[in-house]
DNA sequence: ATAATGTTGACTAAAAAGGTAGGAATTAAT
DNA sequence: ATTAATTCCTACCTTTTTAGTCAACATTAT
């Protein structure tokens, strides 16, 4: 039950990428690695994730990099984590119950756990990540 | 964020521990590991959690075994739940902000999810867990 | 006494997480 | 055309965590 560093280090490139949107014109790697504290190679790995997913494009070559493939305002943060964070799957009877299936009194327990972090997430775009004032402790 | 096998094998045996909650008498472990679909020995180790969390009691020697600390209806899934999945914390920057602290967007982020999470299980006790109407999907 | 049962700490194996390396492919600039 | 910068991809490695086992010990009803 812990955030895995693929997604700490993948959606704080997502939040370099968000703030620099209006660039319009891809950023390196290395500059977002930079930003978000991890090495170019394990960076380069959680980058593909979010490509695969439709989050980010790329451009190759000389002078290439990342952006994002949409404005922050049209990503959710739950679009970001799913590409990270295995579907938010955190038990395997979410998506395919186990044989006590809808009578299974703990399954439920995960399930609404399950919906309430969905919809943290899915309820908060790019946009608002950034624009978010800090929580209180 | 993936939920622990310790998590689901100690929520199942607390339910089965609910559930004869009236009975009085200690439940002896096997009887348990059987409902819960674990071997003893590794459900020993789960007991202990809980156990020296407070949640529930035992007794030792012929005829021993556990039982719930306080009726049902006054124990919370989020208190078990803290006692087997590390405190519930998702992320270290949770309880320690980083360098960063107050103004890392992404902290908020996992800070978010957290208490959701724990709104969910405090909300909850056992006896309430028993009772629950299946979820659809 | 003794047999049934919980207690404890050490141990191991398997899986997952975290991270690295090297070369292929692509492209801008020259 | 060549070169240098850069992403893409696959495979690999290391460390940590999870999951589970075991054996010796402590307690208690009978």
């Amino acid at each position: 039950m812990k955030i895995s560093s693929k997604s700490r280090y993948g959606l704080k490139a997502c939040q370099v990428m968000a703030e620099n949107y209006e660039g319009a014109q891809p950023i390196g790697l290395s500059v977002i690695s930079r930003q978000a504290g991890v090495t170019d190679a394990y960076l380069e790995q959680i980058m593909i994730l979010l490509r695969r997913a439709g989050i980010v494009d790329s451009v190759r070559g000389v002078s290439g990099g990342y952006y994002l493939s949409r404005p922050p305002e049209e990503i959710t943060v739950g679009e970001v984590m799913r590409a990270l964070e295995d579907g938010l799957e955190i038990a395997k009877c979410i998506h395919t119950p186990c044989a006590e299936g809808a009578h299974c009194k703990t399954r439920d327990i995960w399930y609404k756990i399950y919906r309430s972090i969905n919809k943290v997430l899915d309820d908060m775009t790019l946009k608002d990540m950034l624009g978010q004032q800090e929580e209180k402790e």
